[in-house]
DNA sequence: TTTAGGG
DNA sequence: CCCTAAA
């Protein structure tokens, strides 16, 4: 494709990091090592910029890890490119252990420093290059909570211009005393985006993208003492409050010395390098796209799955871009930018994500749960109700000593696009951002709580029975802020489609969910949910979720999902975010599991019998023309899997019970056909009364 | 598009 | 069920 060698870049001064491969990526990595190892891209880099800073952090002062990535910024565009999806993954959870004296810590990384300093570079270099910012286009705007310190007005903090980013670094709470936990204090984050286009040709825009992360962290004591934090390898639970790390500072990009972190660090900075996904994402869906063609060369993505749990592996997986060299970046974005510009004129704000997603949650079981919501900015309003109404509703549970605490790092803004003409003065840009959002925020959100990826609809459940009691799911919740469905409540614990919704919200109320509860399924080192029965009311949703008829969806890289993005006014805004690009477009709609009946069982196994196995397309036909919910692999999957049931002992099975009646026929059908490789005989050829009789005692092998 | 298999 | 390599 367009990149055969990563030694196109020239980066030499740069050493790759090994990437530890997860098991599942393996075997399709090596089927496509050759595209792989050929190929590199920028999301190595980073990656080994970002371990590189990560180290060096840690022993040196920060400034090398900047001027390192300056160095990439400026001199390659495709590392400037990924470099937007490196501060969210970073900042979205790492949560790190640190050891402070013989005190350890559990703290994010504040990875901002990163991609700070990087975003500054860029943003510097960009003016020098004297490129005008006609159109800038927000891709996110975040706006984190973090509990622990002092409020921070994320409205506030955010700045459009460079001054700003250098110290929005230092909002910072002082105490951390071991109590704080009862307070949960609103730190803001927010992350700019901005694309901008400069005309050199008279209708050839170039874009130059830059991007403006703020982000301020604040330590949540509260998560950190929870012996139960999920988030993290935490250590325990003495937490001095003393020496509490504060992240803010640059030097401390690095916590941990040890190989861990590092190691971590590459992976995460590899993955960032991939998407930038609001949320999570399956792993699946990713493979998806990477094996799409426009990912192809990208293909180290796939390797770098986190052995965590989706919580922490989702949401590195963002908005991933579509174009790798130059040349090619700049085309889609430009037609991005077109695109988009086709359906807004003045200041259209899509939300990008869908709704916002909350960048992590963790959370203690302590006793005293987080009660005081501080709002950092009226802007923040909507999520701190979240948070207020989680916590409020958790609060009816304390019946036993079990409370569950959350705190919300940070609501992402969806993606908003604004475009101001080149005269417009900053003032005016921070102004028009302002107003975007504010009208998003301002048109009313709901809160949505995801568990394991999946929507909990149900409003009247509690936490324990919906499973949110336990901290093993707390790992995977995640709470988003979605368009308000206005004055009809939202559908509770009924699968119905939200009747006002318009078709997309729909499928982002109720699709998104699938996925990702899919995607936390998914996930190799996932842990099942120990609640995962007693939380049905979830699984509802899989038959909201509509047929699969989104497959073609699959590939559609960013421009179609911005394209396909109707145009919409202000109003429409909140209700039809622009989710489908990143959630129709990587996040495939995994078809609902459709448990096969006994009756189909039987169909099946008499049409292989009569059919035999490597057949399926017919036996399709024959036994289930009509049900085109069943392809011919899904025949061939139910026959594996019967076989297999037919092999184990009685109960071992799972599911809904098979006649051991048609389980004998399957295993001498089996038996039968598989010595009789001659499939493309007489459809009857193979005698099924011979095949009914044969015992079931028959081994296989 | 189907098959055949691994996940 | 998904995802693919092959056919």
């Amino acid at each position: 494709m367009v990149f055969k060698k990563r030694q196109d870049h020239g980066f030499n001064g740069f050493r790759l990091p090994t990437i530890p491969r997860a098991p599942r990526s393996v075997r399709r990595g090596l089927r496509k090592k050759t595209v792989e190892d050929t190929q590199i891209c920028a999301f190595e880099l980073l990656a080994s910029i970002a371990g590189k800073l990560l180290c060096e952090s840690e022993s040196s002062a920060s400034s090398n890890a900047s001027e390192g990535i300056d160095l990439l910024a400026c001199g390659k565009d495709a590392v400037k490119q990924e470099q937007e999806f490196e501060d969210k993954p970073f900042k979205a959870e790492w949560l790190y252990q640190r050891n402070c004296g013989d005190s350890s810590f559990a703290f994010e990384m504040a990875s901002q420093n990163i991609s700070h300093k990087s975003t500054l570079k860029e943003f510097s270099h960009a003016e020098s290059d004297d490129v005008l910012e006609r159109t800038s286009f927000i891709k996110s705007f975040d706006c984190s909570q973090k509990t622990g310190g002092d409020v921070k007005s994320v409205i506030c903090k955010s700045k459009t211009d460079s001054e700003n980013y250098s110290s929005k670094v230092e909002g910072g709470s002082p105490q951390f005393g071991e109590s704080s936990d009862a307070n949960v204090n609103i730190e803001a984050e927010r992350r700019l985006e901005v694309v901008g286009l400069k005309n050199e040709d008279a209708n050839k825009p170039n874009i130059c993208s830059s991007k403006v992360p703020t982000e301020l962290f604040l330590e949540s004591p509260a998560a950190i003492n929870s012996d139960s934090n999920v988030k993290l390898p935490l250590r325990q639970n003495s937490v001095p409050n003393a020496c509490f790390p504060r992240h803010r500072n640059d030097t401390k990009l690095g916590s941990r010395d040890d190989d861990e972190n590092l190691s971590r660090c590459f992976k995460r900075s590899t993955k960032l390098k991939a998407f930038r996904p609001p949320t999570r994402i399956a792993d699946q869906r990713i493979r998806k796209l990477l094996t799409s063609k426009y990912w192809k060369v990208a293909p180290k993505l796939k390797d770098c799955e986190l052995p965590r749990s989706d919580g922490g592996l989702k949401p590195l997986y963002r908005k991933r871009k579509t174009c790798h060299d130059r040349q090619s970046r700049q085309k889609c974005q430009r037609d991005i930018l077109f695109k988009r510009r086709k359906l807004f004129d003045q200041i259209s704000v899509v939300t990008s994500d869908g709704g916002f997603s909350s960048e992590s949650v963790s959370n203690s079981p302590e006793k005293g749960m987080t009660e005081d919501k501080n709002d950092s900015a009226a802007i923040l309003h909507g999520a701190n109700g979240v948070s207020s109404s989680v916590l409020g509703h958790q609060a009816s549970f304390h019946s036993k000593d079990s409370h569950v605490k959350f705190s919300i790092k940070s609501f992402r803004v969806p993606e908003l696009f604004i475009e101001v003409p080149e005269t417009a003065t900053v003032g005016s840009l921070k102004r028009t951002i302002m107003e975007a959002v504010t009208s998003i925020l301002g048109s009313g959100l709901d809160v949505g709580i995801l568990l394991q990826g999946k929507k909990v609809r149900d409003d009247n459940r509690t936490l324990m029975q919906t499973g949110i009691s336990c901290k093993d799911n707390l790992d995977s919740l995640g709470f988003m802020l979605e368009p308000n469905t206005m004055q009809t409540p939202p559908p509770i614990c009924s699968s119905d489609l939200p009747p006002l919704l318009s078709c997309d919200s729909s499928q982002l109320l109720t699709r998104s969910p699938e996925n990702l509860v899919l995607d936390s399924g998914i996930s190799d080192t996932l842990p099942d949910l120990p609640l995962t029965n007693s939380s049905n009311h979830v699984d509802s949703n899989h038959d909201t979720v509509s047929s699969p008829t989104d497959m073609n969806d699959k590939t559609t890289p960013d421009t179609k999902a911005i394209v396909a993005v109707p145009a919409m006014s202000m109003e429409a805004l909140a209700v039809v975010p622009l989710n489908q690009k990143t959630r129709r477009s990587e996040l495939v709609q995994r078809r609902t599991r459709r448990p096969f009946s006994v009756s189909e069982v039987e169909a099946l196994v008499h049409a292989v019998e009569e059919l035999g196995t490597g057949r399926w397309r017919d036996v399709k036909l024959r036994a289930f023309e009509n049900a085109d919910h069943r392809t011919y692999v899904d025949l061939k999957d139910k026959w594996k899997t019967l076989v297999h049931t037919a092999k184990i002992a009685p109960q071992q099975r799972r599911g809904e019970p098979v006649p051991q009646e048609l389980l004998d026929r399957v295993l001498a059908a089996h038996s039968y056909w598989s010595q009789h490789q001659a499939k493309p005989q007489g459809k009857h050829q193979a005698g099924t009364p011979k095949i009914m009789e044969a015992p079931a005692e028959v081994p296989i092998e």
